[in-house]
RNA sequence: GGAUGGAUUCCCGAGUGGCCAAAGGGGGCAGACUGUAAAUCUGUUGGCAACGCCUUCGAAGGUUCGAAUCCUUCUCCAUCCA
């Protein structure tokens, strides 16, 4: 099976430019192409995680990627997809989180003897100069062509800052500027970037008369049409400190039935073959499927240790309520008062609730338990010596926390 | 620059002098049911040393026994006119 075959049949390929061309390119290793990822946080998350899974798919296929980073586009933000502007970043906070990017993505793609590269776009773009980018690009493009596209169409109704509307327009010189430095010739994104990067194919036409091409992958909503990889708590990240390896497992672990499948084929590097054996299965049977997908991505993200350790901790917990790899909390004198402490600094200082008064409805409507017996008082404490073993305390059906002292 | 309308708790959105920690919905959390799923039902949803106290209705002042509600100034947003 082709690689370019492998993608439509995992369900990755969303659009692209011309068919025929992009798979005579990447099923051959004639491709060098770019994504881009801007800098909104000091840590990728599950969203950009499919496209490095992209990359290193490609680049097993023996094409060139270039992960560039949107250090100069970042400044401006991107209307795609979004009905508010973004916040502002200080270009203190996007050269840090550039610098955290560059380092998770290391780990993950192979950026040895230039088989990869990776590149910040303030590089070029903020050298531009206005005049000379108007007279050289804007005149490329039409406000008129800009204006239908699918993401600035969202924006009319709530209003679209100049300074959003211009994203295009560096994208587009992105690409632009990777193709005659680089002889970059493709573009992978989000299907939410596809007029952005359609721009940029367009201006390389235009300016220089050749072929570029682009190509989206198809966006990981779950089955309720949302983008998956988000929490209450936040995005799904790719950082251990920031997700631990277990609550990433975990996320995964709890996605609903019918995204299991979906996620599997389109995240995981697992054959096609295996894959569509399980398409068969059923009702209770799917938990193994979401093991499998829970495990096969720790994996990927954190190792196999981590993995392994992710699981065993996720089947003893739900099995018999222990384990020895959990997260835990480890007491401190100060946390005693006389001695002891009570039920509800407990649950605050674990973390389980993020403040004693949900602590104590917690409690009242019978949600907590210590090693497995039901907390029936909000006025329960514990000695400090009741925890040199370390004692499991529950929260709910899913929130553990091993305390010890 | 002018006119009008608006800013309420995690989000949407009621409330236009005391009965307001603020209706309703969404979301979250907890319980029941289950398969660590979905759907459904129930409870709950600012904080605290808790029949009370403290902080919160864009910001700062003021009127009043009492202000989310009235007045003044300011900030931001939307629509229309230029």
């Amino acid at each position: 099976m082709t690689l370019y075959d492998e993608l439509v049949a995992r369900g990755l390929i969303a659009q692209v430019t011309d068919e025929e061309e992009i798979k005579e390119l990447i099923n051959n290793g004639k491709a060098t192409f770019y994504i881009g990822f801007d800098p909104t946080a000091d840590s990728l998350h599950v969203g950009h995680f499919m496209a490095l899974c992209l990359m290193k798919r490609l680049q097993m296929a023996g094409n060139k990627p270039i992960a560039l980073i949107g250090g100069g586009t970042g400044m401006i933000g991107d209307p795609s997809g979004r009905t508010d502007m973004r916040k502002m970043m200080t270009p203190e906070t996007i050269q840090h989180n550039c610098d955290c990017f560059k380092e998770q993505m290391s780990k993950f793609i192979d950026f040895s003897e230039g088989k990869a590269l990776m590149v910040n776009n303030a590089d070029w773009l903020m050298d531009l100069n206005y005049i000379e980018l108007l007279r050289e690009v804007g005149a490329h493009f039409s406000v008129n062509r800009m204006l239908t596209a699918e993401c600035y169409k969202q924006r009319m109704e709530k209003g679209l800052s100049f300074l959003e509307f211009n994203y295009m327009i560096m994208q587009s010189y992105d690409f632009y500027a990777l193709f005659q430095k680089y002889g970059c010739n493709m573009q992978f994104g989000g299907d939410d970037q596809w007029s952005n990067m359609l721009g940029g194919t367009e201006l390389i036409r235009r300016k220089l008369g050749k072929d570029a091409y682009a190509m989206t992958i198809t966006l990981l909503l779950n089955s309720e049409g949302k983008k998956m990889g988000k929490t209450q708590a936040g995005a799904v990240w790719l950082d251990p400190k920031k997700t631990s390896p277990f609550d990433f497992y975990q996320y995964w672990r709890n996605v609903a039935d019918a995204d299991v499948l979906k996620c599997i084929r389109m995240l995981t590097f697992l054959p096609l073959e295996e894959i569509d054996k399980m398409d068969a299965w059923e009702g209770a049977q799917l938990n193994t499927a979401k093991e499998i997908l829970a495990y096969e991505l720790t994996k990927l993200v954190h190792g196999e240790d981590e993995a392994v350790k992710a699981q065993d901790a996720a089947k003893a917990l739900f099995s018999s309520g222990n384990a020895a790899d959990m997260p835990s909390v480890t007491l401190t004198e100060e946390d005693f008062t006389d001695g002891s402490i009570d039920i509800l600094s407990l649950l605050v200082k674990s973390g389980l609730t993020p403040s004693r008064s949900e602590a104590r409805r917690a409690v009242e409507q019978g949600g907590v338990s210590m090693d497995g017996e039901k907390v029936a008082d909000i006025r329960t404490t514990y000695d400090a010596d009741a925890f040199a073993d370390g004692r499991v305390l529950k929260k709910g059906k899913k929130n553990f926390r091993k305390i010890l002292k």
